[in-house]
DNA sequence: AGCACGCCGACT
DNA sequence: GTCGGCGTGCTC
C-alpha cells in the first residue's frame, strides 16, 4: 500500500556560494503553487547574482516569469533540459542568506520541505510585484504645455508625488501623454519607491512620554535589564497577573533597545490586538519607526513594509504570528505577549508552525533576548524559564484592584436539586441577586466537552488510561472504553474503583441546551449566546459584545471566546457551568487548557467599582487544576502538572510529532497507518533509538471522521531534539502515499483530537 | 492553472 | 483516415 521510492534520488545540495553552475529559483505558478526549479546561470551574471534577488526565468509555455534566487549548485536534481536565467530584475536582494537558513531550520523542525515554509513566509504577491518597477510622477512646471496637458498638470500639482499607475487612472490619461510631458520637462518620473504609511492616518502630532514604572514594575524591569546585560540571548518569561502592567515594562525595554540602535519585533496573538498595539507603539515611538505585519494587510502595504524592513527603515515591527517571517533586520529584542495563546500556532495551511518556536530560533540567530509574557504561561515556557533562572513575576494588579473570589459548587451535593441537572441552586440564586442589582452576568459553557468521558457522579472519578493518564473514551458501538493515545481497552466498570458507587455517567453531551435552560429560568431577562456558530456571521460577534457593553444584554452565555478580552465593569458574576469539561478532554494538555480558561474567565468579574464573584460548578472539586484555578495559584498548578508531564514523558520532557493518516475508506486508512507505524518502528529499532523516539499507535483520532475522511493517528514522542525531526523527515521522504490516502504531519500539536 | 500528449468514438 | 472528446501529467 505504501511504496518505497526505488532510487532515493538525493537532492543536490544548494549552497549560498555563488561559484556554481546552477541557481535554484523559487517560482509561483497559479495552480502549482510556490516551487523551486533549477536554472543555468549565464556567464555574465556569475558575479552579480545573489540569494534573495528577484530574477526573470523562462517557464514552460508561460514565457518569462518572476522568480527568486534561493541557492546554488553544480548538479541538477533530475534528468531534464535546463533553461537559463533571463535577467536579474533587481540587484538589491529582498531577503538574506540568514533568513533562508532560518526557514530551512523551520522546514526541518516541522518535517516539511523548504518550499512549504517559503510559501508561508514570503508573500506570493511579492513575487509578482518584484518585477514591476513602480514609477512615481511629480509636477515640475506648466511651461510649454498644451491645454489638455495643462489640465493633467493641474491635477498632478494638486496631488503631489503620486505612483504613476494611480495617476494615469485619476487623470484619465495614457503613458503616451506622460512620456510627452517628461520630454517637455513638465514632470519628473522617478523610480524610487513610494511608501504608503498606513499609520499616518492616525495623525499623531506629538509623542506620548513613557509611563513611570510602579515599584514592582521597576524591580522586574531592573531584573530583566540586568539579565539581558549578562546574557544577550537570554530567553525570559514575565509572568504577571492580569492588569499588572506588563505592557509598561515591555515599552521601557523597547525604548532601551532602540536607543542602543537595535530593532524590536513584538508579537501579539491576534490581528485585532496587534493593531491596537501598533497604535500604542506609534504614539510612544513615532509613526515613522513603527510598522505592522499580519496576514490581512493589503498587498501594497505588505510590499512597502517588506521593502522598508529590508532597507532597515523600521525600528519596531508589531504583528501576529506571520510577523516572525518578516525580514526585520538587526533585531535586538523579541517580545511575545500572551504567549500561552494557541493562536501563535498555525493549524492550516501547512506548515503548522508555531511563531513562538520560530521566534526562539530567530532570537538565537540574532543573538538577542526573547521576552515572553503571560498571566497563565504555557507549562513548557514556565519550565524553561524556571530552569534558566530567567523568570520574573508581577504579582499585583496595577491599581491595587482585587482578583475576585472564586467559589466551587460541588454538583455531587446539588446535582439532583439543580435545574435539569445543570444549573445548581446557588448559581441560580447568585444570578437572580446580581440581576436584581442591575449588574450583568457571564456564563461560560464548555462545549468542547463533546468527547464523552466517563465520570462517577458520586465522587467525580474519571476513568483514565493507565498508560497515558488521559480519559478513556466510551465506544458505544463496540461496548468498551478506549484510549485514543495507545489503544488500551477496558470495559465499563460496574462499580467506581474509587468509591464503589454505581453512578457512572457518560458526560460531555448536550451542552447546547444550556442556553435554553437559562432562558427558561430567567424568561424576562435578555439572554444572548456567543460562540463560533454565531461568529460565522461576520460582525455579529462585535454587535453582541457592543450590546453587552451597553447593558442591553443581562446574561451573556458563551464558549471560550468570552473568556478573554471582555472588560465590562458592570459584570460582577461569572459562572462556569461545567468546570469538569475543561479538564476531561482526551488530551494531555487538557488540565493546562482548563486552568488557563478558568483563570482567564474569572478575571472578567469585578473589573469596575463593584466587587466580583466567580462560581465554578463541578463534580470533581478536589481536582488539582481546579483548586489552583480557584485560588489563582499558578505555581501550585505548575508543580503538580509538571510532575505528571515528567512521569508520562509529555512536553517539555519530549516533543510530540503527530502523523494523521486519512482516507474516505476506513479500512485503507487504518491499514496504511499500521504499515507506516510498523516501518517507522523497524527503522527506529535499526538505529537503536527506540528509547528516545517512542511510537504510539496508530489509533483512530478522537474525532474519527472529518469531511467523511476517516482519520487515524500515530504519535511520536521525540527526545532527540532536532535530530528526531530529521529522522522523521527522512523516514517520511521515503514514503509515498497512494492517491486516496492523505498523510499530514503536526509537530507540537495543540491538541490531539 | 494551462497546455500537450494520447487513446477511443463519430464524421466530412 | 482524422477530428475532437477530455483523462493524465508536466512545467527546470
Amino acid at each position: 500500500m505504501v511504496e518505497e521510492i526505488e532510487s532515493n534520488k538525493q537532492n543536490p545540495h544548494f549552497t549560498p556560494n555563488v561559484s556554481h553552475k546552477y541557481a535554484s529559483a523559487l517560482v509561483n505558478i497559479k495552480g502549482l503553487g510556490v516551487k523551486t526549479f533549477s536554472y543555468l546561470i549565464p556567464e555574465e551574471m556569475k558575479d552579480k547574482i545573489q540569494i534573495g534577488q528577484a530574477i526573470l526565468v523562462p517557464f514552460g509555455r508561460q514565457g518569462l516569469i518572476n522568480a527568486f534566487c534561493v541557492g546554488f549548485s553544480d548538479y541538477l536534481p533530475g534528468d531534464f533540459k535546463v533553461k537559463k536565467i533571463n535577467k536579474i530584475l533587481d540587484e538589491t536582494p529582498l531577503f538574506s542568506i540568514d533568513y533562508l537558513k532560518l526557514l530551512e531550520w523551520v522546514a526541518n523542525y516541522y518535517c516539511c520541505d523548504l518550499v512549504t515554509v517559503l510559501n508561508a513566509a514570503i508573500p506570493l504577491k511579492l513575487i509578482e510585484k518584484a518585477a514591476k518597477t513602480e514609477f512615481a510622477v511629480e509636477f515640475v512646471t506648466f511651461d510649454n504645455a498644451t491645454k489638455r496637458q495643462r489640465e493633467v498638470l493641474e491635477l498632478l500639482k494638486e496631488m503631489g508625488k503620486t505612483p504613476l499607475i494611480i495617476f494615469e487612472k485619476m487623470a484619465k490619461t495614457t503613458r503616451a501623454t506622460i512620456k510627452k510631458l517628461e520630454e517637455l520637462g513638465c514632470i519628473k518620473l522617478t523610480q524610487e519607491e513610494l511608501y504608503r504609511n498606513p499609520l499616518d492616518i492616525l495623525k499623531i502630532t506629538e509623542r506620548e512620554p513613557l509611563f513611570e514604572l510602579s515599584g514592582e514594575q521597576k524591580t522586574v524591569y531592573d531584573g530583566i535589564s540586568k539579565t539581558i546585560k549578562n546574557n544577550s540571548s537570554a530567553q525570559i518569561l514575565l509572568h504577571g497577573v492580569t492588569a499588572s502592567g506588563k505592557t509598561e515594562v515591555y515599552f521601557k525595554l523597547i525604548d532601551d533597545t532602540i536607543k542602543a540602535g537595535k530593532n524590536v519585533l513584538f508579537l501579539a496573538p491576534e490581528i485585532a490586538l496587534a493593531s491596537q498595539l501598533t497604535k500604542r507603539l506609534a504614539k510612544k515611538f513615532g509613526t515613522e519607526d513603527v510598522a505592522i505585519w499580519h496576514s490581512s494587510i493589503s498587498d501594497g502595504e505588505r510590499y512597502d513594509v517588506w521593502q522598508k524592513l529590508y532597507k532597515n527603515e523600521i525600528k519596531i515591527l508589531a504583528g501576529a504570528r506571520s510577523a516572525v517571517f518578516a525580514p526585520l533586520k538587526n533585531i535586538g529584542l523579541i517580545i511575545i505577549d500572551e504567549e500561552h495563546e494557541g493562536a501563535y500556532k498555525q493549524t492550516t495551511p501547512t506548515p503548522r508552525y508555531d511563531a513562538r518556536v520560530v521566534a526562539r530560533k530567530l532570537a538565537e540567530f540574532h543573538n538577542c533576548p526573547l521576552l515572553l509574557g503571560s498571566a497563565t504561561p504555557d507549562v513548557s515556557t514556565y519550565y524553561r524559564a524556571l530552569n534558566s533562572g530567567n523568570l520574573f513575576e508581577l504579582k499585583h494588579r496595577y491599581n491595587n484592584a482585587k482578583v475576585p473570589p472564586v467559589s466551587v459548587i460541588n454538583m455531587q451535593d446539588y446535582g439532583r436539586a439543580a435545574y435539569k441537572n445543570v444549573i445548581s441552586k446557588p448559581l441560580q440564586t447568585e444570578i437572580s441577586e446580581t440581576l436584581e442589582k442591575g449588574q450583568q452576568v457571564i456564563l461560560l459553557i464548555n462545549r468542547r466537552g463533546f468527547a464523552t468521558f466517563t465520570q462517577c457522579q458520586a465522587c467525580g472519578h474519571v476513568i483514565e488510561c493507565p498508560n497515558c493518564a488521559i480519559p478513556m473514551i466510551w465506544h458505544a458501538k463496540d461496548g468498551y472504553l478506549k484510549c485514543h493515545y495507545c489503544n488500551h481497552i477496558s470495559y465499563f466498570p460496574d462499580f467506581c474503583p474509587e468509591c464503589g458507587s454505581d453512578a457512572f455517567k457518560i458526560s460531555g453531551t448536550g451542552t447546547q441546551k444550556i442556553e435554553q435552560y437559562i432562558k427558561d429560568l430567567f424568561p424576562d431577562k435578555n439572554v444572548e449566546r456567543i460562540d463560533s456558530d454565531i461568529l460565522v456571521r461576520k460582525g455579529e460577534h462585535i454587535r453582541l459584545l457592543e450590546r453587552f457593553q451597553k447593558g442591553d444584554i443581562d446574561i451573556l452565555v458563551g464558549t471560550q471566546m468570552i473568556a478573554k478580552g471582555l472588560d465590562n465593569p458592570n459584570v460582577t458574576l461569572v459562572g462556569v457551568i461545567s468546570a469538569d469539561a475543561s479538564f476531561n478532554l482526551p488530551d494531555f494538555r487538557a488540565s493546562e487548557r482548563g486552568f488557563q480558561l478558568l483563570t482567564q474567565v474569572a478575571g472578567r468579574a469585578g473589573r469596575g467599582e463593584f466587587a466580583g464573584k466567580v462560581l465554578f460548578q463541578t463534580y470533581n472539586p478536589d481536582f488539582y487544576a481546579l483548586e489552583s484555578a480557584k485560588s489563582q495559584n499558578y505555581s501550585e498548578f505548575f508543580q503538580t502538572e509538571i510532575a505528571a508531564r515528567e512521569e508520562f514523558d509529555y512536553p517539555p520532557f519530549s516533543q510530540i510529532i503527530r502523523l494523521i493518516i486519512s482516507s474516505l475508506n476506513n479500512f485503507r486508512a487504518e491499514k496504511s497507518a499500521q504499515e507506516i507505524a510498523l516501518r517507522l518502528c523497524t527503522m527506529i529499532e535499526k538505529f537503536g533509538i527506540s528509547e528516545r523516539l517512542e511510537v504510539l499507535g496508530p489509533t483512530p483520532c478522537v474525532i474519527e471522521r472529518i469531511n467523511s475522511q476517516y482519520r487515524f493517528q500515530i504519535l511520536i514522542k521525540n527526545k532527540l531534539g532536532d535530530k528526531g525531526h530529521q529522522f522523521v523527515s527522512s523516514f517520511l521522504s521515503k514514503v509515498i502515499m497512494p492517491k486516496d490516502i492523505k498523510l499530514s504531519i503536526d509537530v507540537d500539536p495543540l491538541d490531539i483530537l
